[in-house]
DNA sequence: CGAAGGCATGAAAACGTTCCCGTCTAGATC
DNA sequence: GATCTAGACGGGAACGTTTTCATGCCTTCG
């Protein structure tokens, strides 16, 4: 009412109201006790207004931001935007909110989005998979919750959440070996990134189980994106078409493997069978629809969102999330 | 320094490097000249502290937050994404950090999250789609600068970006007629909406245009994601085999109809053309690659930002997005 | 009937920043 | 050499909230 072109403050609702500004706040937290006339007036007040607490000044006086910082990797990613369906599901209907940054694998981007979101004094961290060092995160959570996806990492005021890889990639070659082939294929991630190299080593472990013997011919890297699996599988089917079987490191690697397939006038899953990792919503529109290894992402995210929110006190419940398992579909068949 | 275990202030640099709290936000703001030697003081005691100004309190102080609301859809929509994206890349390097508000295509959360965003005190609202009327955004542009897209609205404070939607419509059909098709479906997306209501208007138009009959038939709904466009492509399957080409309301929509085919063991295009609307990423891996209208999405989201930082007083070049254009790529063929 | 205690309420400080104003110093002009 | 001026710098208020503390009233019990 006073400046009427700038939002209404306590003070407008208060002297509106009749009371005092104490008494406004005391009703807006509902920590303590009121008369009722007061508290109707004051709501009244409040609606009338239009009246919308300031949470600059809150976090302020408060030091609590009600934001919650995520880190995340490409957006574009369905496997990182499944992380944040999770986190955003957690959040809901707690007051608290998310802030979405988006680095690109680039790890100076990376501390410099932390140092925003620091600066924004976001009141927990989630980081969604990501390059940074295992110290780096640790001193990060000296100030504030974090909670960590993709990795091990025990450590105070840390909550991380991570799949086993190497079993994904083991329960995923199995899978093929239990359909009876022999000659099985692995494209895999960037050879530097941690899961590519687990899930790798999952290809190897299942081998080694069932006491095949692994030919090197067969083994060649991608990037994790369709592009990647579809120059590896052009490059696999130049050195030789004696595999019936490609275990791909990631989905999106599967769907570039499948396309050069396509070119190259190959069935799926006829002529080869395809297993990919991670259950990316349109896997199950590929033709035919992809077997694949499940990773429960966004439920990771979800749980990931109650840790911190436990750690800043919230009276939420926590949650785990399920383990990895096989989804089988239509691009692997038995051999016969 | 003085609390070791909360964020250190201006007032703990000012004591270190000696000099006035005045002179280390004039430093920080650089909107004034002070002596080299308290410069050089200021700026070694802030990176010996490692301090970050904190954004509550100046957004309080100053009124800005630095914070661009964005009010979007949902999340693992690859279209919105897009345009998430866009945003991001606008605001990148500008000072300014989006704060993503996924709604439901649910009117009551859209208004709910609007408020929420308000109270946050951001500096401008993007609002991607959405199910808001005219009138309660133009009452949001009366308080913070708005810019919305894929919808035409001209009102103070609001910029609008959209793409004619029945130009695209009549690109994508007339295409299909110039192939030679002559029998061509459409699977329209939700009946009440207005995108979906536009591209079903081209595919009437173009059809005019060449004069051709419409058979109502070939006319059938889905909803704008895999499942619809399975389902309808079935239902018109059942209708009637009588086509020779399907224009679908976009390529969620063809995407799921293109599995239906498969499971019909119709080949695409040999037996059915299909063209889709939107150039999701993912469409240039399906089997074959689909051919499309692109509605520059990520662009759009970047000139979105750009309108909101210009309205704000940035200094930033405005940018205008390309229009759409039909992508021609593999599921579609002539006529012999 | 008087004192004590509890409860509703208001006043005021504090959160960390920006920015207006006033002061002081140093250089310049006569 | 004295006065004027401009520029550098510091003091302090203000942004909107929460919260502590004090105050005054009413109730209750001895």
């Amino acid at each position: 009412m006073s400046t009427p072109n700038s939002a209404p403050t306590v003070i407008d609702v208060a002297k509106l109201a009749g009371v005092s500004i104490s008494t406004v706040s005391r009703i807006l937290n509902g920590n303590s006790r009121v008369a009722k006339e007061k508290q109707e007036a004051v709501t009244r007040a409040i609606t009338q207004l239009n009246f919308e607490p300031n949470l600059s000044a809150r976090s302020l006086r408060g030091g609590a931001s009600k934001l919650i910082g995520v880190l995340t990797q490409e957006l574009q990613s369905p496997y990182f935007t499944a992380g944040t369906i999770g986190i955003e599901d957690g959040l809901a209907n707690t007051g608290y909110a998310p802030v979405l940054m988006p680095t690109h694998w680039n790890v100076d981007q990376e501390i410099e989005r932390a140092r925003l979101l620091l600066a924004r004094r976001v009141d927990a961290l989630i980081i969604l998979g990501g390059n940074l060092s295992d110290e780096q995160i640790i001193e990060l959570a000296k100030k504030i919750p974090v909670a960590v996806t993709d990795r091990k990492l025990d450590a105070p005021n840390i909550h991380s959440f991570y799949f086993d890889q190497l079993e994904g990639g083991r329960l995923a070659v199995n899978h093929l070996i239990e359909l009876g082939h022999r000659r099985i294929a692995h494209i895999a991630g960037p050879p530097t990134q941690s899961d590519s190299i687990e899930r790798r080593e999952g290809y190897l472990r299942a081998h080694r189980d069932a006491n095949l013997s692994i030919d090197p011919k067969l083994l060649v890297d991608g990037n994790f994106l369709e592009t990647g699996g579809m120059r590896a599988m052009l490059e696999l089917l130049e050195r030789t078409r004696d595999f019936t079987a490609v275990f791909c490191a990631n989905d999106q690697t599967l769907i570039g493997a499948r396309l050069a397939l396509y070119r190259k006038n190959l069935r799926v899953p006829e002529d080869v069978s395809l297993v990919g990792f991670d259950d990316v919503p349109q896997l199950m529109y590929l033709t035919p629809p992809g077997t694949t290894i499940r990773q429960p992402t966004q439920e990771m995210g979800f749980a990931a969102a109650r840790a911190v929110l436990r750690a800043l006190g919230a009276d939420v419940e926590a949650k785990t999330h399920p383990p990895l398992s096989l989804v089988i579909r239509e691009t692997t068949r038995a051999l016969a």
